[in-house]
DNA sequence: ATAGGGTTAG
């Protein structure tokens, strides 16, 4: 890319074109060959790195979930006399935060706040859903009121933030309180934000509130999307409602939206809770043959979980095979509910085969996992089994 | 040229 290497052409990349390279490497995932370059840069352009270079790289590390990586380049910035902004800052945040650090991105706003760089609306952002997510909406809710008192007024994904975080608390008091708010600060509800009120309303069984801000939600001038369908689908799906669901369905179709791996997950989901799992199946066999949709773990978890708990093991176990036969991995939820129906049968032998498949796919027990095995691994004296599927993850773990 | 919010399982 040096300017050396185009005969008879005297194009030199100057610094933006440089960053806007780094960048698009990093937003596809190419954040390493995104470091090569700026190397590069250095050496045949001798450009030097500038804020934007850094904000580029680092969110590109935060991305891909190599937080430390990110630090580095912090550092390295520092040591190099670059200047951290509030994009620099609110990059490192958000990395941290969706990578379950937030107390350490709190340490890092307060030390950098100590240096005199203020946090703008969208550190509230970042921090109003990191804190949503981590199930503490009252730390939210302090940050938002916070906000203010910092005389930084709260723009409208400020609000749509905490409306969100709050629909997910299923705190839709809140949530509709935020939103009357937000649209008195001239900040009306946006689709996102009504498709969450009217979900967290129906979740609260609030049939009659989820309609009446759907009709708030026409009288601003926004029309149903797909989600908000998928909501109403599987709302009433879930009531038994199966008829005003396909209803629904239809009219989503009419409209122009087709079915989504949402959709067909909605009534798989419900039919497995109405008792009706031939219903779920043909659902799911329609959707592999007749349908373009791909699908997901989460339609094989729910077909894989209603199938060991209405004692159908052996099925459950060759739904995982055709899983993994079309490339849809397995998780921590898929394991667990097999692990569950394996014990309702004390089927150790495969319990172990599943066991070893689980540690081969480096995918990571959590505390039901373990909970689950410990039980009941110890009743029936296979502690040795157990310790060495514990030890596994210590060494994948250490080599990932 | 760089940063922020969305649906299905357990």
């Amino acid at each position: 890319m040096g300017g050396s290497e185009c005969d008879g052409i005297l194009v030199k990349p100057d610094l933006v074109l440089y960053n806007t390279l780094i960048d698009g490497l990093c937003k596809v995932g190419k954040q390493e060959e995104g470091f090569k370059l700026m190397e590069k840069m250095r050496l045949e352009s001798g450009y030097e790195p500038n804020t934007v270079t850094y904000n580029c790289l680092i969110d590109g590390f935060c991305k891909a979930g190599e937080i430390e990586r990110s630090y580095e380049l912090f550092d390295q910035m520092k040591k190099d006399g670059v200047v951290p902004n509030v994009i620099t800052l609110n990059t490192l945040l958000d990395g941290m935060c969706k990578h379950g650090r937030v107390s350490t991105a709190m340490g890092l706003l307060a030390e950098m706040q100590e240096k005199g760089l203020k946090g703008n609306s969208i550190t509230y952002t970042i921090l109003i859903t990191s804190f949503c997510s981590v199930n503490n909406v009252d730390r939210a809710m302090s940050l938002f009121n916070e906000m203010s008192e910092n005389r930084c007024s709260p723009d409208a994904k400020v609000y749509y933030s905490l409306i969100l975080g709050l629909c997910q608390a299923r705190r839709m008091d809140d949530a509709l309180c935020v939103a009357s708010k937000a649209k008195e600060a001239g900040f009306g509800s946006d689709i996102i934000c009504f498709n969450a009120l009217i979900g967290g309303l129906c979740r609260k069984n609030k049939i009659d509130e989820a309609h009446k801000t759907l009709k708030d939600m026409e009288e601003a001038g926004i029309k149903p999307d797909r989600h908000t369908y998928n909501t109403l689908i599987s709302y009433f799906s879930e009531k038994g409602q199966f008829e005003t669901a396909h209803r629904v369905l239809k009219r989503m179709i009419d409209d122009g939206y087709f079915p989504n791996v949402v959709t067909y997950g909605a009534l798989i989901h419900a039919y497995c809770l109405a008792g009706n799992v031939d219903e779920a199946m043909k659902i799911f066999q329609n959707m592999s043959s007749a349908t373009n949709v791909p699908l997901n773990t989460v339609i094989y978890n729910i077909l894989i979980d209603t199938l060991c708990k209405s004692d159908k093991v052996e099925d459950a176990i060759s739904l995982l095979g055709v899983m993994k036969d079309k490339g849809v991995r397995p998780n921590t939820t898929t394991y667990n509910a097999l692990f569950k129906g394996l014990q309702e049968r004390n089927w150790v032998e495969k319990a172990f085969e599943i066991m070893d498949q689980m540690t081969e796919n480096t995918c990571n027990p959590d505390y039901i996992t373990m909970e689950v095995l410990t039980q009941w691994l110890s009743d029936i004296g296979e502690t040795e089994k157990l310790r060495s599927f514990v030890e596994g993850y210590e060494v994948s773990t250490s080599t990932a």
